[in-house]
DNA sequence: ATTTATATGTGAAATTATTCACAATATATC
DNA sequence: GATATATTGTGAATAATTTCACATATAAAT
């Protein structure tokens, strides 16, 4: 059995996102063919995917599309509620913090933190807390996992503060590379560099970009 | 000379990140090594980017720092303002109406967009427009770049009335994969499956992942 | 000026990811 | 029930990407 690797769990969100759209429309079985579309690539790299998390269809008869969606749910942890912690009430925390998507998904923004006293709302239905705070909420909620969206030159330091408190996994929005390690996985999102992506592949006019 | 993919690009975007750094820090020329770290690449990973495009450097000398981000600057578009339009203000669309780093990165939202009357401000420093005036913006000010921040079930039809108008590059921040065309440049960006990937991956406990 | 040490630039090799293609088999049809 | 048809599951083939490794050049040292 391979290993999945990162792009191919990020598919696996698309499918299941393809799947709740489908579902709504009251597909009870869905082809691979289906997936593919919805995805954006091929049918069979839907079922190569599958078949490293050992998920099997119907020869002629595709996918159970509930069956489906109970597989993926568990492999993408949506078997429970993922509590998560944000460090920086800015601009973008702000937006993270009530961001309809994550409630939606199963994923529960159970605290925030900042070092700004002004930002403290201790008793808010999401309390925002000194960030001296964050280690002990941290351990006495057994928390694992966090987001980062605070200034550069911060976030290195609040990345070490996570995983000494231990915290497993990390979604970053700083604008600096995050270097992850054995026992913290790190995903860097840059707005900045998603953009600057667009604006040099628009401009080279043809987009014949590889993945 | 071979073509740049889109993961290439991301890396260019990072090594000019660093490069701002090392240069606040007084550096005069940098190596491939350095850049390597901060970027979590390896060393010959970057001299092949920089490959690519031409970029050359001076054996045991490294690359002239200011030389380096000119030249990277020039691939990225750093050598103008990139004007871009914003649909969707509602959560994260607000966050990015004002998220400083685009301004910083010479990003300039010009004008936003939505359906929702109340959302209107005609007269503000980037004004907020009924989306039936989009079109005509974009054309008249010849427009080449949009940011989609819109629920899902309007996305799509976001995309194609930017087409419509001229929009060569999208980035896409609503919860569902648009597909992109010979005539423009999509990114799909979902915050929910960047977390989704986390989640996996720390609940994985090691975090042998690939690329 | 000569030597030495070190970093680049790049083909070749290795690795990783994707697509192809088809046997196996289940569904649908007659 | 038999037959035709469509879709899966997967090894093999292909393609893409990354790493290796070293000849080449150049900065620094003596």
């Amino acid at each position: 059995m391979n290993m999945p690797n990162r792009t191919c769990i990020m598919r696996l969100s698309r499918y299941r996102n393809a799947i709740i759209r489908l579902k709504a429309l009251n597909f009870v079985r869905v082809f691979s063919d289906n997936l593919a579309d919805a995805a954006s690539v091929t049918a069979a790299q839907v079922r190569k995917d599958f078949s490293i998390f050992g998920i099997t269809g119907h020869r002629r008869g595709g996918y159970q599309t509930d069956d489906l969606l109970g597989q993926l749910n568990k492999i993408l942890g949506k078997d429970r509620t993922q509590d998560i912690i944000l460090v920086g009430i800015g601009n973008i925390g702000k937006a993270l913090l009530h961001y309809p998507g994550f409630e939606k998904s199963g994923i529960r923004i159970v605290a925030g933190f900042d070092i700004d006293p002004t930002k403290y709302v201790a008793d808010a239905n999401i309390p925002i807390l000194p960030l001296e705070k964050m280690h002990d909420y941290i351990q006495t909620n057994n928390i694992k996992l966090g987001i980062i969206a605070v200034p550069d030159y911060a976030a290195q330091q609040v990345l070490e503060m996570m995983k000494s408190a231990g915290i497993k996994g990390v979604l970053n929005f700083a604008p600096i590379c995050l270097r992850e390690s054995a026992d913290c996985v790190i995903n860097n999102v840059n707005l900045v560099t998603e953009l600057e992506n667009i604006i040099y592949f628009a401009k080279a006019g043809d987009n014949t970009r590889g993945k």
